[in-house]
DNA sequence: TAAAAATACTCCATAGGTATTTTAT
DNA sequence: ATAAAATACCTATGGAGTATTTTTA
């Protein structure tokens, strides 16, 4: 392969096409007219072809030549369209972001989230992965993520994560519970409790199962009843069917609901973080992310 | 415009990608480690976009390299293409080349010239225009034909002629004409006479009345008759309609058909050559064509 | 003869190499 | 501890410039 052709010479080539004149062609190229007869003639060397038929009146395209040129304006437009594609990803949050969180965070991070992201960075295109954290995990490590909103902490260690925020749980239970009326709920009340919780695989039910210090063998209420949403559980407290714990996003108009909420003693609650990859290459696009984040918190939680 | 992109910093791109490894994408590159690293680097600072994920232990496409990465290999490919391009059309005689020729050479030169060039130049696309000389010189003046078969000598300063063969003319006439029975016919037989011509435009037209001394208005027979093509003059003298000057080539089976043709005195004729623009890049094309011209002669015509 | 392209050289920017350091598993 | 990428530094090819010659309309 006797010296590769460069997309300079066919930027000359269609120059000089264009022009038909080797001084106002190069001229158009910001080159002077002796360099642009070499790069053209190296060129037809390369190729084996001579491309223009030359006097000192007038420069002409040979038949190979069209076809040439043809190619190369393409491979011209072609090289514009990279430059254009790295311009539209390029700057701050710009491109598409494909962020994982789960199921209990979509419905109460999303519809803030979401439009402070678009006013912020119009550029972004954000795609949103609602699944279990394990297999957001998963997704992140098999790069078909940028970053998740998961609870921490998180055992893999191929991955960072940035802590956001405390979200505290609240003890919820139908108006007539004997802990309805509590100032607030100790940790030794929950001890042994059966609770409304969701199906396996949400980080929440085994936070929930941990802190009454039960199994998931044991636990199950009602037939054994798994919730796939919290919102399907609070409508199950509120018909009387158990108690279960609510993080404080989740709380909704619980009490207007018929739902006694109390309060946790001890901060018992859950920390929730951004994570990516170690070796994610937009690190400051993360951290732009996780200010976005919060800067625009819902009450009820603690940033950290 | 800060520092151009490259095709070969393409070439890199596309080979990491495929590779997933900068030592052995290197190594396919023939490059070393080192300077795919600063290559891959130099081009993401060009498109201002990180378009790979490095550990230690992969190196992964970023979402915005994909994109890039099939614009790449779409114009390596055009590049591929071009090189493909200048070999079809490299080599002697191949690619296009479009040949003119007057009329009352056409049906006499092709049937052997275009097989003749087939089979020594395969990769020849041979494209042929019929005409009158002076569309001929224009049609090439413009660039619309690479070179034309003429009766020489022509005027256009901007071309240039090589003489290929000098072709007699033939008195022929009806069976019971006077000069059917001359050993030769002079060209003071000639004075005055009137011929059978073809229509305007035609060179043979002009030189037949050169020769017997007559402008064009004077002469006209039948009506003022004007043939398209040799093969009418033929047959119209076949008929007794008349007498008329046939070059070689055209004299065909005139005997078998009743017609007396006698040779000429003092080798009227006319010169046959091939014209192209003085600034014609391929000469050595030109120089084979007429080689394949000269070595393919038909009887009656002599090479020069 | 005048306008344009081709040559002849000089220079330096940078692609590419070697040696080494840094990094991450 | 090791494999791999990044960095530092050097070399030299060739892109580009200026000056000049050659060409041809």
């Amino acid at each position: 392969m006797a010296a590769w052709m460069t997309l300079q010479e066919l930027r000359y080539l269609v120059a000089l096409v264009d022009h038909g004149h080797f001084g106002r062609a190069a001229d158009a190229c910001h080159i002077s007219q002796p360099t642009l007869s070499t790069q053209i003639k190296k060129l037809e060397d390369q190729l084996g072809v001579t491309l223009f038929e030359r006097t000192n009146k007038s420069v002409h395209v040979t038949a190979a030549g069209e076809e040439i040129v043809a190619r190369a304006r393409q491979m011209l437009a072609d090289a514009e369209a990279i430059l254009e594609a790295g311009r539209r990803k390029a700057g701050p949050l710009a491109g598409v972001f494909s962020l994982g969180l789960i199921p209990t965070l979509g419905p109460y991070v999303l519809p803030w989230l979401v439009p402070a992201l678009k006013d912020s960075y119009p550029k972004l295109r954000l795609i949103v992965h609602e699944d279990l954290t394990a297999h957001l995990l998963e997704t992140l490590s098999a790069h078909r993520l940028d970053a998740a909103l998961v609870a921490l902490p998180i055992a893999d260690s191929g991955l960072e994560a940035l802590p956001l925020f405390d979200e505290p749980f609240w003890f919820a239970a139908p108006r007539g519970h004997k802990l309805a009326k509590a100032k607030v709920v100790k940790e030794e009340d929950l001890r042994g409790q059966r609770l409304l919780l969701l199906t396996e695989g949400h980080c929440l039910r085994d936070q929930a199962l941990a802190i009454c210090g039960a199994t998931d063998a044991e636990n199950g209420v009602e037939g054994d009843f798994r919730a796939a949403s919290l919102e399907t559980i609070r409508q199950m407290v509120a018909t009387g069917m158990g108690i279960t714990l609510l993080p404080a996003m989740g709380l909704g108009d619980a009490r207007a609901c018929g739902i006694a909420v109390r309060p946790l003693d001890g901060g018992i609650g859950r920390r929730i973080g951004l994570v990516w990859r170690r070796s994610y290459p937009k690190v400051r696009d993360l951290h732009l992310l996780a200010e976005a984040l919060r800067d625009h918190l819902p009450r009820g939680v603690r940033r950290v």
